[in-house]
DNA sequence: GCCTGTGAAGCTATTCACAGCT
DNA sequence: AGCTGTGAATAGCTTCACAGGC
C-alpha cells in the first residue's frame, strides 16, 4: 500500500507542515507544499492521498488535519525506542540531533565498546556495554537499531541487534548489512552519497 | 547513461572490491559480488556493462580491472576537493569518517561561524570563517559541498555555495535545499530514514 | 556446465490531463 | 476560475531468460 518513497516524503511533510503550522498558517494548497518538498503537485496529491485526507478545491487541505493524518499513519499509538549502536563522533553526532525531537520516537539506549562510555548518561540516553546488547533490547522491546560503528564491526552488530529481536536499522557503515528478508535496513552510506554527488557535479549544465 | 541509482552502486561494489583485493582475490563473479552487495547478478552485470568492462565467462570479471574501470568513471583525472561547512558534532564526524579515505576526492576545507573554530585545523583540515566561503571555494576552485549545519542555516549557505560555483551539494540539514537545477543535491535526511524505518520495522513478517 | 552480455518483459514510481467540486 | 482527486500514460529501474563463449 505505501511505498518505501512515498512514507519518506510524508515524513518530510510533516516536518515541512509542522513549520506553516507555526507561522500560523492554516491551510495549504498542493503545489505550495510541492514547492517546499522540491517534488511535483501531482506527487504531493497522491501521497496525500493515501494518508486518507482531502483537501478542499479553492482552499486546499488543513495544515492540522494533515499532520494529524500523517501522525497516524507514521507514529505508534505509544512511543517507540530506537537503540543506537556506537558512541564515537558520529554516534554523538545522531544523539545530539534527535534528542527531544520527536516525542513519538527517541533513542532510549546507547551501546558502546569502551569502557570510559559505558553507565553514563549522555544526551540523557543512558549507555551499556555491547555485550549486554541482546539483554537490554529484548528487556525493553527495542525493535529498531541506528548503527554508527566502524564497517569491520557493523555485520557482528547487526547480527547481535537481529538476535535481540530489532526489525529495523538504520545503518550508517559503509557497507551493506546481511539480514533475514523481513528485517528491514535502510543505508545511510556517506561515502557513497559523496562520490555520487562528485560524479555528478561534474557532469555540467544538463537536466 | 548512467543513472542515479547505478553510480551509487558502482561506488559500493568499488569498495567491495578494494576488499576483495586486499584479501588477494584476483576474479570475481557477478553473483559473489551481487551477495556482497545485497542485490541480483543480473543488476551487478548490468552495472558493469554500463563501465564497458567485460568479463570472461567461467573465470569471472578480473578484479583489479574492474577497480581501474569503475575509478576512471568515478574519478576525476586529478583530484578533487569538497568543502565541509559546520564543524559542530556532525561535521567533525564526517571530517574524521573521510580523512585520507579517498586519495581522489578529499574535503579541503571546513567553515563555520564559531570563532573557536576559526584558523584551526581538524583532522589535516584547514578552517575558515563562513563569511569567507564564497572567496574560499572560488579561489581553489572547489566544486562540491558538505551541508552539516542546522536546518535554519542551511539554505543560506546553499546559496553561498552555489554563488561560490558549486555543482553539487550533500545535504544534512532535515530540509529540501532549493538551488538552480543544474546543481544536484543529494540529501541525508535522518530523521526521514528514522521514521522510515520506525515505519517498515513495525510492519511484521513480510516481503 | 556454468558464466557473461543483453533484448525483452515486468514492475514501480511519477507525471499528465481532465472531470468534478466550490 | 482554481484546485483537488484520479484514471491513464509515461518514464525509469530491475529482473527474466536465453543466446553465445569458454
Amino acid at each position: 500500500m505505501h511505498s518505501h518513497r512515498s512514507i519518506g516524503r510524508l515524513s518530510l511533510y510533516r516536518r515541512l507542515l509542522y513549520d506553516l503550522a507555526e507561522n500560523g498558517t492554516d491551510h495549504v494548497h498542493s503545489h505550495q507544499l510541492a514547492g517546499l518538498a522540491e517534488v511535483t503537485a501531482a506527487q504531493v496529491r497522491r501521497d496525500l492521498m493515501a494518508v486518507g485526507c482531502s483537501g478542499t478545491p479553492r482552499r486546499g487541505y488543513n495544515v492540522q488535519d494533515l499532520i494529524e493524518s500523517i501522525g497516524e499513519l507514521l507514529d505508534t499509538p505509544k512511543a517507540q525506542a530506537a537503540a543506537l549502536i556506537g558512541i564515537g563522533n558520529l554516534g554523538r553526532a545522531i544523539l545530539a540531533y534527535f534528542v527531544g525531537r520527536r516525542p513519538k520516537l527517541e533513542i532510549a539506549a546507547a551501546f558502546d565498546v569502551n569502557p570510559a562510555k559505558i553507565n553514563r548518561t549522555i544526551h540523557g540516553c543512558r549507555c551499556y556495554a555491547v555485550k549486554r546488547l541482546v539483554d537490554v533490547i529484548k528487556r525493553r522491546g527495542i525493535k529498531v537499531g541506528i548503527v554508527a560503528v566502524p564497517a569491520s564491526e557493523a555485520q557482528r552488530i547487526t547480527e547481535m541487534l537481529v538476535r535481540g529481536g530489532v526489525r529495523g536499522i538504520v545503518n550508517f557503515a559503509p557497507i551493506r548489512l546481511h539480514v533475514p528478508r523481513d528485517v528491514f535496513v535502510e543505508d545511510m552510506d556517506m561515502t557513497m552519497s559523496l562520490e555520487k554527488v562528485a560524479y555528478f557535479a561534474r557532469l555540467e549544465g544538463r537536466k
